[in-house]
DNA sequence: CGTTCAATTCGATAAATGTCAAACTGTAAA
DNA sequence: TTTACAGTTTGACATTTATCGAATTGAACG
């Protein structure tokens, strides 16, 4: 039993993982920024890794790659559109994410947090 | 400029790597349940470091290790009483987090986001 | 005082991480 | 088809991390 839990444990830590390094956490601000302009209708939708580049003084492969780990924790999706990549925010784990700090913990009470075997 | 936004990125991106470890992650969802529990004034308050090492399959040492981690970040404090050491939660910077995920992000329309120099 | 229990400090070690330069792939456009 | 641009892959390297066992400190209690 609470392997339900455990697996989301698990998810969530992977999740902060992912954005404990200052540059993956900007990159995700900045696909969660232009989501928002999408969402004014000023823009066709997600957002571009070409971007991300010349925002932050690291090289084209670190980006491709701390892209890459976002989308290995779930917080993003990615798509070519011809020359570009775009990226999209996965908002069920935005959401995950939010709750978790909304009231109290999704944990107690599961299991999870009683002594061990 | 912009020197107040990117503290506050590097210090969320701290908070985040403190809670991406999932024995840590659990050590602070204990402490964030033991602080309800005092709430509910059942308990004096805080939570022992004691039943945090009994809870998880990890030694002293690490759990040492990983509650200083957690201290480093902002996320907790720890004071001694008599034999035993009691970890409080550090409300301030659960709400931080917990705005961080709430509607749009503190970091858009601050230059944080704009090309770099 | 000596013992016991809680927790920390001190190496050590294997594994993961962030970054880069160089070479490569894929798409568009001349 | 050649060029140019966007992004990835590969391989390398220095740094950080999670964990442990052994030794240590600190408080309480006989």
């Amino acid at each position: 039993m609470c392997d339900v839990t455990m697996a989301k444990l698990k998810r969530m830590a992977k999740a902060f993982k992912a954005l404990s390094n200052p540059n993956r956490l900007q990159i995700y601000l900045e696909i969660i920024d232009q989501r928002s302009k999408r969402v004014e209708g000023q823009l066709e939708g997600g957002c571009g890794i070409a971007e991300c580049i010349s925002k932050l003084n690291i090289g084209a492969p670190t980006v491709s790659h701390h892209v890459k780990e976002l989308v290995n924790a779930d917080l993003i999706s990615v798509e070519r559109n011809g020359k570009f990549m775009i990226c999209y925010l996965n908002e069920p784990m935005y959401n995950e994410l939010k709750e978790f700090f909304d009231g109290k913990s999704l944990f107690s009470g599961t299991g999870l947090l009683s002594a061990k075997s």
